[in-house]
DNA sequence: TTGAGGCTTTCAACA
DNA sequence: AAAGCCTCAA
């Protein structure tokens, strides 16, 4: 049977163990995922279990993604059936059948953690507080804290939880808080799992019909799961009781967002009779790498003991370096990088830097640019978070759901048309005085005793045409259709065409990526309405979205947070900026459980490492432009000292101190410098087909580029066309950057120069 | 009402 | 250093 083979014995149990509860505690590098997917298909193709009655959650929608992919690849194209999901995009799927039952309507928006923030601010300047003092962000952690606490959702009496002896009245703000989301008809992240929880106790019948369709439940990383999705978990299994979870209590990083490490410690309470198996062998990273990760978790007291098997066999050692300020550290990340590179066959790909928190990557961003090494960033801003996507988002939102005040408040007067911070206050008063929606206010002209400013009739009407588009043709209005009228009817791209400036044409830039992403959308769903659509786009991580879908296929190093890391693994790692404070974090310090959670996640970014690990710190660095002395992180002197070698950077080169081994690689010499990721200019130039010959012939005259021109752009550097496509304002370049690999822009927008 | 320019604050992680 | 907030002239 080709399914169970290449597992070892554990793993194969694992896959045949399909009936009953069933914990899986898999170290990390133990090959889970190889596990989860062979389980599914084993229930698919020898159990007979039809794809859609498998029910399986992950942490991202990427990674659900990708396991599908692997499903299929062993089984076929049944295993796209799959429900495969993240536990949030699988309670917006249950609310999206079911959530009329308790008075979620189809259209609610999303409100993520900005969206939370500026529904606090407004609050807060009603209840005369200063929004300085009193700040919105640890308003709404502390709200999310309480809505993640197994009290609220057994429905037990919080009042009791709710702090006391501040200036403000936090229960008040509290209530007010979640009456806003209701009058705007939103959910925020917390609900969406709180509203699932609720509707599967409460309304038995629609328990059943999910029991009904799902027999099998998979939850990945179940050491991070909060209490109510250990319910969502635990109500949909209840009958069929075939839960099998898998987990790391040693990767448990997200206790922050309410996740509750008890649930994968007392899984075994839960069900007397459950199957426990451990998973301790490690495919992925040499035994040094092992070792030192061993060693800096072997110091938290609160965990399982377990003694992971490096299977990978030896390898080289770990390596720390103290540079003598953050730029010494990112000239230190990088030079090892380019020697790696040249002399021991890694390529781009094969490298990642992780940092602790996302200011950290400027420095690395900068000396990789100067050192001209092409790399991604993968978090930070999110493409959807950027202004001018937010913007339009917002309006479709606002078309969506006409009570989101907060999507309101954000379109209303973008691009500017006159509509002033005193206007919109009345607005918004008149709407509180008489109960009613702001937009109801407008649209009822009862603002201003029948003055109405001229901008604000003027978007009314814009959004009476919209909605009336809509109207019109319900059922085959597109998406990307109602995209262009709404960027066409608000003046938006007009607008940003007129400033004609660096900035807008970048903005003009990722609009236009927007609508491209859009039409992808549309093509993949081709019933999905907006209400979903928007959903939909509100649950993505930036791994997801579009820039990063573009960057994919390039030769890249990968840039992230250690948080990000969780799930992948390179051959290189670079853990920078080890230092007290920061890693373990100046906010986490205070409590023994903080520095535990700190040291999972440092044991989480060294585990990642497949072949080398660089560990990095830095004397002095600069914080708001004052330069501070810095303490090398605890978690360097736990790592044992029989697989670290110490290392001192200084500008003119290395110096060691603790001796590293000659070793070098001998596998990996042959697919060195031409492997196929250092993709050479001339050589994609010379691949062109005839029918761009004969495009580049007709067209040449009027354009701006021409193929094989060498051109700048002000991110990329130097570049060379290699593609043309389309006429007028719809041409589009492709250039092949010597660092980045192709991207394509909208000549229209696009910041591109000729080159000298 | 707008937007430029000055002053203040910010750097924790994420669906 | 850079983003965000506020003020004030037009």
């Amino acid at each position: 049977m080709r399914l169970l083979e290449n597992l070892n014995d554990n793993q194969r149990e694992a896959v045949l163990h399909t009936e009953g509860p069933l914990l899986i505690l898999a170290g990390a590098g133990s090959g889970k995922t190889r596990v989860i997917t062979h389980r599914i298909a084993y229930l698919i193709k020898e159990k007979q279990v039809p794809p859609y009655g498998i029910f399986a959650v992950t942490f991202t929608n990427k990674a659900a993604g990708e396991m599908r992919k692997r499903i299929v690849d062993l089984i076929g194209p049944t295993g796209e059936g799959v429900f495969i999901k993240t536990f949030h995009s699988a309670a917006v799927y249950m609310l999206r059948r079911y959530g009329d039952r308790i008075g979620v309507q189809k259209s609610y928006s999303i409100y993520d953690q900005k969206d939370q923030e500026s529904v606090i601010k407004e609050i807060l300047l009603e209840m005369r507080l200063d929004p300085k003092h009193v700040r919105p962000s640890s308003l709404s952690s502390k709200i999310s804290e309480i809505k993640n606490r197994q009290e609220m959702l057994d429905g037990a009496d919080i009042t009791a939880l709710m702090p006391r002896g501040h200036a403000y009245n936090f229960q008040e703000i509290y209530e007010q808080y979640h009456s806003r989301l209701e009058k705007n008809n939103a959910l925020d992240f917390d609900d969406l799992l709180i509203k699932t929880v609720e509707l599967l106790r409460h309304h038995n019948d629609v328990l059943e019909t999910l029991q009904g369709r799902w027999h099998y439940f998979m939850i990945d990383e179940y050491q991070d799961t909060n209490y109510a999705q250990y319910l969502i978990g635990s109500l949909l299994a209840s009958k069929s009781k075939n839960l099998c979870v898998v987990g790391d209590d040693d990767q448990s990083i997200y206790s922050w967002r309410g996740a509750d490490i008890r649930n994968i410690l007392n899984f075994e309470k839960d069900y007397s009779d459950t199957r426990v198996i451990v998973l301790e062998e490690n495919y992925r990273s040499a035994a040094p790498i092992l070792e030192a990760a061993s060693s800096v978790i072997s110091n938290n007291s609160c965990r399982k003991e377990k003694n992971l098997k490096a299977c990978r066999g030896e390898g080289e050692r770990v390596v720390w370096c103290r540079a003598s300020n953050e730029y010494g550290e990112a000239e230190f990340v990088v030079n090892s990088l380019i020697r790696l590179r040249r002399q021991e066959g890694f390529s781009s790909r094969d490298f990642a830097i992780f940092y602790r928190t996302n200011a950290q990557s400027r420095v690395f961003e900068d000396v990789l640019r100067r050192e001209n090494v092409g790399y991604r960033v993968v978090g930070g801003l999110r493409f959807y978070d950027r202004k001018e996507v937010k913007d339009t988002v917002a309006f479709l939102k606002f078309l969506a759901n006409p009570v989101d005040s907060v999507a309101l408040e954000r379109v209303i007067n973008t691009p500017p048309r006159g509509i002033g911070k005193a206007t919109v206050d009345k607005i918004f008063d008149a709407a509180y005085e008489a109960d009613i929606s702001p937009w109801e206010v407008i649209e009822g002209e009862i603002a201003l005793k029948g003055k109405m400013p001229k901008g604000l009739l003027e978007f009314k009407k814009i959004i009476l045409t919209l909605r009336e588009g809509l109207a019109l043709v319900p059922h085959k209005k597109k998406l990307s259709d109602i995209t262009g009228d709404v960027l066409e009817l608000t003046g938006y791209i007009r607008s940003l065409e007129e400033e004609n400036s660096l900035e807008s044409r970048s903005r003009l830039e990722n609009i236009d990526e927007f609508i491209n992403s859009v039409y992808e959308y549309e093509e993949r769903n081709p019933d999905v309405g907006l209400d979903q659509f928007l959903q939909d786009i509100s649950l993505l991580t930036s791994e997801e979205d579009p820039e990063a879908r573009m960057s994919e296929g390039n030769n890249l190093v990968t840039l992230m947070t250690v948080h990000n890391a969780k799930g992948l693994e390179f051959p290189v790692v670079f853990l920078t900026g080890m230092e007290e404070d920061i890693f373990p974090h100046f906010n986490s310090s205070d409590t023994e459980e903080g520095v535990e959670e700190e040291r999972r996640l440092c044991y989480v970014g060294m585990t990642r490492a497949m072949e080398r690990l660089f560990i990095t710190s830095a004397e002095v660095r600069r914080r708001y432009n004052e330069s501070v002395f810095r303490e090398p992180s605890r978690f360097v002197f736990e790592i044992s000292g029989a697989v670290l070698d110490s290392l001192e950077y200084t500008s003119n080169g290395y110096g060691y101190s603790g001796g590293p081994s000659e070793r070098r690689y001998s596998s990996r010499g042959a697919s060195s410098a031409l492997n196929q990721g250092d993709r050479g200019t001339e050589n994609l130039v010379s691949t062109l087909t005839a029918d761009e010959q004969e495009e580049r012939a007709s067209a040449e005259a009027d354009r701006k580029f021409r193929l094989k021109e060498s051109v700048l752009h002000p991110k990329y550097g130097r570049g060379i066309v290699t593609r043309i496509e389309g006429k007028g304002d719809n041409t589009k370049l492709t250039i092949c950057f010597e660092m980045w690999g192709n991207k394509t822009f909208l000549e229209k927008y696009t910041p591109l120069e000729k080159a000298p």
